[in-house]
DNA sequence: TTATTTGGGCTTTTT
DNA sequence: GCCCAAATAA
């Protein structure tokens, strides 16, 4: 039965596609690993062998496809949809039963909730995001009183960084401690009282954090009857991106499929960034012994993304790396064009060789949409989110600051899974204290009451308003028993928890208008969720990623630039792409030095950049860096060294060049002496 | 007990 | 600049 839709693959794809399926299928596909070097078609390749199962015979929903975010899962979706349509001639409705396709954590909370009665976990849990998290570990911590010693001990985002390695690393807390953080090696006895605590909490208050939705999982498929039965669910289970797993995925993988059979997983090492969430490249460089016979191994090595010079000086970035990569990239995409690498004075002319730039490109007919501007860390686009608004460029910003982190947000957030869960005392404590009158001590006292009580919205009815919280009680108890009967249905609770927010919004924020606004459109998002709890499980697990410098997401068929981590940036690619403060300090980040390990993945972050660019790659190099930790506008400044992973011996790959060009001192001279500005005026103009 | 002010310490990447 | 904890005022 030969294939026709996969003769657009090249040879080592189609192998890839084809594993495994033909004698002995459904069930006899030995386990298959693929190295995918960027821009191999990695994405294409996996999606033409899921549609080559499904097409062959294989269920889609016995299909389980992990990925790393949900935006790649419904990207995988929409592709196998696309293909199975071709070869089965139109029929529709194939990929919309592959039903089970997202991330690992959210895979772990719909299991987690089905099997809930088995393992002992009430199935209305509510997930705790991070923030949530480091405030639970807070309160634990305040009980404790460690926070009263002499000593300083660690903050709450130190301790819930340690616990979450632990879990995930799933090493001994002192090895966590020795290898990672050091300086709190004198704490770890009260940092293991510490996290008994909280784990305590959170089974108290039936609340889940992200990584006990892996580390839960891990435990139930522990049970070999567990196991056999989840794992039983699924012909085939392929993962991607699986060099930014840790071991406590991998353990779920192989507990799921202990053989290996019907398993496949796709990666590339030398594009693993994801180490300091506890993931290890280890996973995938083991894992072709961890079964026997071992797995096939497939490489993917052959580039269809960037030019040949851009390609070049990737490889040469990549080879200097202390441990040797499994691959070098080639292409036939021949190009007379070198990467640039832009040496100018500061942040701001590189703020305006970027605006200039991608308005240039523009004229030349790439759009806004096909060019990015790429940053080691959120901040570095300060100066240039200010340029580009300044010359009305539309852009979009991926990673960093959420919508979900505002505390507006969160305000609303709170109520509703206060409403959810009254045992979520971290909801609580935030929803109880916007109430005039209500603090700390007040806000304990009703929680206090409301846990020891079996029905915790019965207790808070009964419980006598706290002096001086005046009418705020009364509503408040109204929203929350509206809320918890579920009477009004979704999306109209969310209208209700606006309704009751809002006097406490104009009374708490100065803005309170355009923070308002965003309540309006976060009312609308609710209404893409079918009930309550998928919305705040879901936006817990995949919060909207971007923020734009106009109000709402600009529609699809707008066209605006880029801006993004580099890893937020993952598996997208563009035609034009902007690097910027390609210094050290920034790339590697002055706080990422710290060992061996650390450099090389910063090493490995330049190398995922550069290889997100098609055809024009821009290095840019500012020589005085501002330092933050100062007010706006402060002078402290260094002087940056060009990023260490460009040592000379590489520097032939680039075309070097200086912005602005050398100008004659006659020509400045005359546009300086043109210009009239009278600047009494706009003196007095700051007072009026 | 709560609300507000002040001073000191830290400052990344994300499910 | 932002978060946190201690100090101070209501």
């Amino acid at each position: 039965m030969a294939a026709a839709f996969l003769d657009t693959l090249n040879p080592e794809q189609r192998k890839a596609a084809e594993h495994g399926i033909g004698s002995g299928f459904p069930t006899g596909a030995a386990p298959l690993l693929v190295i995918a070097g960027a821009g191999s078609g990695k994405t294409n390749t996996l999606a033409h062998r899921v549609a080559n199962l499904i097409v062959s015979g294989v269920d889609p929903r016995r299909i389980l496809l992990m990925t790393f975010s949900r935006r790649a899962a419904a990207e995988m979706a929409r592709r196998v949809d696309r293909i199975c349509r071709q070869v089965l001639g139109g029929r529709s409705g194939q990929a919309d039963a592959l039903t089970w396709a997202g991330t690992f954590h959210g895979i772990g909370a719909r299991l987690l909730r089905e099997y809930a009665e088995q393992i002992g976990l009430d199935p209305n849990f509510t997930i705790h995001d991070r923030e949530d998290s480091a405030d639970l570990l807070n309160l634990a911590r305040h009980e404790l009183a460690v926070s009263k010693t002499e000593k300083r001990f660690p903050t709450k985002g130190t301790c819930l960084a340690i616990y979450s390695r632990a879990v995930n690393a799933e090493m001994p807390l002192d090895d966590v401690l020795r290898d990672h953080f050091p300086w709190c090696a004198t704490w770890s006895a009260a940092l293991r009282d510490l996290f008994a605590a909280y784990v305590d909490a959170k089974q108290a208050q039936n609340v889940l954090d992200y990584d006990d939705l892996l580390l839960y999982l891990a435990q139930t498929v522990a049970d070999p009857s567990l196991a056999e039965d989840i794992g039983g669910r699924f012909d085939h289970i392929l993962v991607d991106e699986y060099q930014d797993t840790n071991r406590l995925q991998s353990s779920i993988l192989l507990r799921l499929k202990p053989t290996g059979t019907g398993l496949t997983v796709v990666g590339d090492d030398a594009q693993s960034i994801y180490a300091f969430r506890a993931a290890t490249v280890r996973n995938i460089l083991d894992f072709p012994a961890q079964f026997a016979p071992p797995a096939t191994v497939i490489t993917l090595d052959r580039n269809y993304r960037s030019t040949q010079p851009i390609l070049a000086a990737a490889n040469g970035v990549i080879e200097l790396a202390t441990e040797r990569f499994t691959k070098n990239l080639w292409t036939e995409r021949r190009s007379e064009e070198q990467p640039e690498l832009v040496s100018l004075r500061d942040e701001a002319a590189q703020a305006s060789y970027i605006a200039e730039r991608v308005l240039e490109n523009r004229e030349l007919g790439v759009k806004l949409k096909q060019q990015a501007v790429l940053f080691r860390t959120s901040s570095h686009s300060g100066p240039l989110e200010i340029e580009l608004t300044r010359r009305k460029i539309p852009f979009v910003k991926f990673g960093g600051l959420k919508f979900l982190d505002a505390a507006h947000i969160k305000d609303v957030m709170a109520l509703l899974r206060f409403a959810e869960n009254p045992r979520d005392r971290v909801a609580g404590f935030r929803i109880l204290q916007l109430l005039p009158g209500v603090g700390p001590m007040a806000a304990r006292r009703v929680l206090e009451t409301m846990a020891e009580s079996p029905d915790p919205i019965a207790a808070l009815s009964r419980i006598a308003a706290p002096p001086r919280s005046g009418d705020g009680w009364g509503e408040f108890l109204a929203a929350m028993r509206a809320l918890h009967s579920g009477k009004a249905g979704w999306p109209a609770e969310m209208g209700l928890a606006r309704a009751w927010y809002t006097p406490h919004l104009d009374r708490i924020h100065e803005d309170a208008q355009s923070r308002q606004a965003d309540l309006i459109q976060f009312e609308q998002i609710a209404g893409g969720y079918p009930s309550r709890e998928k919305f705040l499980t879901e936006l817990t697990l995949d919060p909207p990623d971007a923020t734009s410098d106009q109000a709402g997401v600009p529609l699809l068929d707008d066209d605006y630039l880029t801006l993004s981590t580099i890893h937020s940036a993952k598996g997208q690619e563009w035609k034009s792409v902007f690097v910027l403060n390609v210094v050290d300090g920034c790339i590697p980040s002055d706080l990422g030095t710290g060992t061996t390990a650390d450099i090389e993945e910063e090493r490995r972050l330049l190398y995922v950049a550069m290889t997100r660019a098609k055809d024009h790659l821009h290095l840019v190099v500012p020589q005085r860096f501002f330092t933050h930790g100062q007010a706006q506008y402060g002078d402290r400044h260094v002087y940056a060294a060009r990023s260490r992973f460009l040592p000379p011996e590489i520097m032939a790959h680039f075309q070097w060049v200086t912005w602005p060009a050398v100008v004659s001192a006659e020509a400045s001279q005359r546009v300086a002496s043109a210009v009239r500005i009278d600047v009494g005026a706009r003196m007095r103009g700051m007072w009026s």
